[in-house]
DNA sequence: TATTGTTATACTCTATAACTATA
DNA sequence: TATAGTTATAGAGTATAACAATA
């Protein structure tokens, strides 16, 4: 099937540009629906990485998050302490630190994904069901964007 | 036109959990494409308000920015002393402080919009022509999400 | 007396440099 | 000798409390 006729052709540029505002405004949107306050974003983000890939060291969690290896250090040191990680050492290289979720992060991270989507289902329920399909398939091409 | 005969139907809730990730994913990479790392984005946020909204006062940017006064106060110190705001006294209260762009902050902000969407103008150039105008049906609902 | 904005001070987060342990 | 991680120290950024000026 093809939308491209129902459309008048909207140059590339003009697309990304009201894409980019739009992606923007609702990332902004999400962010302020936050499960808590206690933890700051990079605390979130470390533990999203882990999520993510599983148990990572701190050299590569550095990597990730973009941050030098002393201010993750510092971060996976908030993060045990609250008992949302712990540290054990590498199998092979006793150089390394492999990081771990908790339990209690994993609910966490739970908790958090479920509100937050929550709340974004709400305003997805508004949506006409055409406008909802459209979204569905619109989705994917966001991650591939996002991915490259 | 209908699009929902072509899918199966999705719930709310996969729907929004699917755009949320997809969308905090694509703002995280345009984040990533800054045209310079010399402004915090605190500081750009505050540019990007006076922007939108005009003239503004420090205690309207400090409730739009959800920051104190007195930080207000000072991120406001640093873009003057970059030339980018200027203060004028507020024309009916001798309290209020009224803070403008300057001409340079203005080319520096199209500049900044420029560049970053460019990056993604490259992305969406490798997109079809259906894609490109999936997207472009989208992305009107992306902004009544975040404007809810 | 209340409100707007600023100044004084303390706390948090991150970075660079130096150090320890392992490869 | 190089690498992974930590510790020590310094530089931003923001918050609370106290202050000055205006309504």
């Amino acid at each position: 099937m093809s939308y491209a006729n129902d459309m008048p052709t909207q140059s590339s540029t003009d697309l990304a540009s009201d894409l980019r505002l739009g992606c923007m405004r609702l990332a902004r949107r999400l962010r302020t629906e936050r499960v808590s306050d206690d933890l700051t974003l990079s605390q979130w983000a470390v533990l999203g990485s882990l999520e993510r890939h599983g148990g990572l060291t701190v050299g590569e969690l550095a990597r990730v998050e973009r941050v030098k290896p002393p201010s993750m250090t510092r971060i996976v040191n908030s993060l045990a302490d609250a008992g949302l990680v712990v540290r054990r050492p590498h199998a092979a290289d006793g150089r390394q630190v492999v990081v771990d979720l908790t339990e209690e992060a994993l609910s966490l991270l739970t908790e958090d994904r479920r509100r937050r989507t929550a709340w974004l289902a709400l305003q997805v329920a508004e949506l006409t069901d055409d406008e909802r399909a459209l979204l569905a398939r619109a989705v994917p091409l966001l991650d591939r964007l996002a991915s490259t």
